[in-house]
DNA sequence: AGCACGCCGACT
DNA sequence: GTCGGCGTGCTC
């Protein structure tokens, strides 16, 4: 029997299976999906089983066995297995990191060499008798010195020792000690033999005759009985119990908030809308919806609706929602509707507890898993539905390889199951309207809010009127007197700061000197916390300068807006209100999250400022008014989505008012209010947005229009990396159709990052048969070639952002 | 990716 | 003369 194995290894050439001689002893439980250990060259590596056949072309001579099976039953099914191939090609990645993004962290393979002696007798060297220390068995990463290595390396060829490698799990699957009492008569006659001064053991004994044959925790048995863990173990020595290691799951902590909606009347469009989707989950029929629906139109309620249908079809529910979005209040909805069979991915979890839920789903004990993007691998046997909640978010897309779009993975899995895919947005994404509109999804529309409230009132605050009329802050007086309204009257705010692309920065006055990152082509952002700044594309640090780098002046100071300095100004200008400020900064923490959406619930603030992250999803009844300080930051980056997002961002921030009794009233502050994103979102008008952003896309020949593939080169070099870029370029150019645009090479918009100088090249195609395959044979260029002399080249189909 | 094999300069 | 530098090539 042979196995076919693809390895842990992920380079050009091993990017395939290899066939393995399965021992006669594992060939009744082998089957694809799972782990196995296998020599591959000179080492062992991990593999995964893709397939079981009983010829291969290989020779005889060439053929290895596997050395040791890692699973007992496949952790990849099947259909995964299948997905994970369909994966690598979309994504142009290797198949290992196709297999590996399936699983959790926890279980990606870890290496560990270990020393054997085989003859004790020839061993002489000092040092390695130092090593030793009467030892057989050593870590080989103990032997640290040049001198140690050349011992081990001639001792292995004499055979006087072997080095054994270990492959396991990263992290340690959490076990618990279970002690098993001896039947009584076994007890007596060890009771018996007792030495007379051994009192504990004695003790320890007579107490377990009492229980007989049960089994405790170690913990348990411990604190019951009163007595030392020496003393146990020496009866456990003596045969008294048996000790046995049983897998648990750690108990994520439980989340504080209930489920503010209680199960309601549908609206007669929710109505509508779940029909359609019953419907579908009934037919066995693989669907996609486009669930387009305003804030607070309940879109939810829909979902868990759904859900309940397919839980009592014996099917199981895959919901995903953006990291940022995955808030305590939000999964304990699911929580509160369908209790212990709901698990939750997310990314504040520790690896053991990811792994735990993972295990839980694959097992079968949960039938819902709520989470972030790679939860759309969840090992459900029987998937139901998959639902895709705020389905534009970019974060749906993996930054690095495999570089998919869960999305396109919900709607390949869905294919399988014959079951719908939601995908839900009150500003669905500009490619999944377009889909919607021609008919490849079926578009589902809540126009009204399901409490019926009137959408909140908007209102555009055109900033440099107000610095013609001399406020130099960063409250308008129309905002500043809202908020001022709102705390006397014990009402809630949100400020909504969009700082990317807008962050604090250090200037010269006199010589306009920008502080800039040694290694990247970027301005540091300046850190109140740490007193230092930072640059946010390479992690470096630095203090605050006094004098100017350039001119030694020391008129020196930062500029731009932070949460920091609106928190400062807050406080300024209304003393007596109570801020929480959430940013990456005060959410670093575990539970930080938790704890300030938690304490703003309670009442204990007047005013939650924060950034993208109180953008989404947040619903609170006291929520009176939302301040978005300066609307524009978004909208003057270089990217074909700025006008999307800004307008995503402006609705989905003006969707967290007034969402229950109370009206709810929204200030949008901007230096370009006649913008269309700005004017549109205003009254939340997403089809003439749709319209006016899809005739931009088609002039520019974005996407939907046409779709694109970024190619990025980097290199420490900059005539290198031009170099390359241009051959890049040449190559596509030679090998892909007349109609296909290409643009570049150009360097990028931050041209060095990390010392690295950036140069990139942009396809945009409608129809390009040839893409795929002049894409490998680029990327083989590269890895063959190219890679060797320092270049980094990525591909990525259909970015997110340019 | 690793790891060994293999061919040329500086040391006991 | 050997030790060790890292260029080249292979992994069922």
């Amino acid at each position: 029997m042979i196995a076919k194995v693809i390895v842990d290894v992920a380079a050009y050439p091993i990017d395939r299976p290899f066939d393995y001689i399965v021992p006669v002893a594992m060939e009744s439980i082998i089957e694809p999906g799972i782990r196995v250990k296998v020599p591959f060259g000179n080492r062992k590596v991990l593999g995964y089983v893709t397939g079981i056949k009983n010829e291969t072309d290989i020779a005889i001579d060439k053929l290895k066995s596997i050395d040791e099976l890692i699973d007992l039953d496949p952790v990849i099914s099947s259909e995964l297995l299948d997905l994970s191939r369909w994966l690598a090609v979309q994504t142009l990645s290797y198949e290992i990191d196709a297999l590996q993004v399936m699983l959790p962290a926890a279980m990606r393979a870890k290496y560990e060499k270990y020393i054997d002696v085989v003859d004790q007798e020839k061993v002489v060297d000092e040092e390695f008798l130092n090593l030793l220390k009467g030892r057989k068995r050593v870590p080989l990463k103990e032997a640290d010195t040049a001198s140690l290595l050349k011992v081990i390396k001639n001792y292995t060829s004499e055979k006087i020792i072997t080095v054994d490698t270990i492959v396991r799990q990263q992290t340690a699957i959490k076990k618990v000690r279970m002690i098993r009492i001896e039947e009584a008569p076994k007890l007596h006659v060890i009771l018996e033999s007792l030495h007379s001064n051994a009192k504990k053991q004695f003790e320890l004994i007579q107490w377990m005759i009492q229980r007989e044959g049960q089994t405790f925790t170690s913990k348990s048995l411990l604190e019951q009985s009163g007595i030392s863990p020496a003393t146990l173990k020496s009866v456990i020595e003596r045969g008294a119990a048996f000790e046995e290691y049983v897998e648990s799951y750690r108990e994520p902590e439980a989340p504080g908030m209930k489920d503010v909606a209680i199960p309601v009347d549908l609206t007669e469009e929710q109505v509508v809308a779940l029909g359609h989707i019953s419907s579908s989950v009934k037919s066995g029929v693989a669907e996609t919806f486009l669930l387009h629906g305003v804030t607070g139109s309940g879109k939810t309620e829909i979902y868990l609706r759904a859900i309940k249908e397919v839980l009592e079809k014996g099917q199981e529910a895959i919901v995903l929602v953006p990291e940022i979005a995955l808030t305590p209040q939000m999964t304990s909805r699911f929580k509160a509707r369908f209790g212990p069979l709901v698990a939750v991915m997310h990314s504040a979890l520790s690896a053991g507890e990811k792994y735990d839920e993972w295990r839980k789903i694959q097992r079968g004990e949960v039938k819902v898993v709520v989470g972030a993007r790679s939860a759309i691998f969840a090992p459900f046997k029987n998937v139901g539905i998959i639902i895709l909640d705020e389905e534009h978010e970019a974060t749906y897309k993996q930054e690095d390889t495999p570089r998919y779009h869960a999305r396109d993975v919900a709607i390949k899995r869905a294919e399988y199951y014959g079951c719908p895919v939601i995908l839900g947005s009150a500003t669905p994404s500009l490619e999944s309207y377009a889909r919607a509109s021609k008919g490849v999804y079926t578009l589902l529309t809540l126009m009204n809010r399901a409490r019926n409230q009137a959408l909140p009132a908007v209102e555009i605050v055109d900033m440099r009127e107000e610095l013609r009329l001399g406020n130099r802050s960063m409250f308008s007086l129309d905002l500043a007197e809202a908020i001022r309204k709102r705390i006397d009257s014990g009402e809630q705010i949100i400020l909504f700061l969009n700082r990317r692309g807008f962050s604090a920065f250090v200037l010269c006055r006199d010589c306009g000197t920008v502080v800039e990152c040694p290694n990247c082509d970027i301005s540091l952002t300046y850190h109140r916390a740490s007193e230092r700044l930072k640059c946010h594309y390479c992690g470096h640090e630095e203090i605050v300068p006094l004098k100017c780098p350039e001119c030694t002046s020391e008129h020196i100071r930062f500029f731009g807006t932070g949460t920091q300095k609106v928190e400062e100004e807050i406080t300024k200008l209304f003393p007596t209100a109570r801020v929480l400020r959430m940013d990456v900064d005060t959410t670093r923490q575990k539970g930080a999250h938790e704890r300030l959406l938690r304490q703003f619930s309670e009442g204990k603030a007047d005013i939650l400022l924060g950034t993208q992250m109180i953008a989404k999803g947040l619903d609170f009844p006291n929520i009176t008014l939302v301040g978005v300080l300066a609307a524009d930051t978004t909208l003057h980056l270089s990217d074909f989505r700025a006008a999307e997002k800004t307008f995503q961002l402006m609705t989905q921030v003006s969707g967290r008012a007034g969402r229950h009794e109370l009206p709810g009233e929204v200030f949008i502050q901007t230096y370009t209010p006649e913008h269309y994103a700005i004017q549109l979102a205003k009254e939340q008008h997403y089809e003439p947005f749709y319209k006016h952003e899809m005739a931009a896309r088609r002039q520019f020949g974005y996407p939907p229009f046409y779709f694109v593939t970024l190619v990025q080169f980097s290199h420490e070099d900059l005539l290198k990396v031009a170099d390359f870029a241009e051959k890049g370029t040449r190559f596509l150019k030679d090998n892909l159709s007349i109609d296909t645009q290409i643009i570049g090479p150009t360097a990028a918009a931050v041209s060095r990052v990390n010392n690295r100088y950036r140069y990139q090249c942009l396809l945009k195609y409608k129809k390009e048969p040839m893409l795929t395959e002049t894409l490998q044979q680029l990327i083989k260029l590269y890895r063959t070639k190219w890679i060797k002399s320092g270049l980094i080249m990525t591909v990525e189909v259909e970015p997110m952002s340019i």
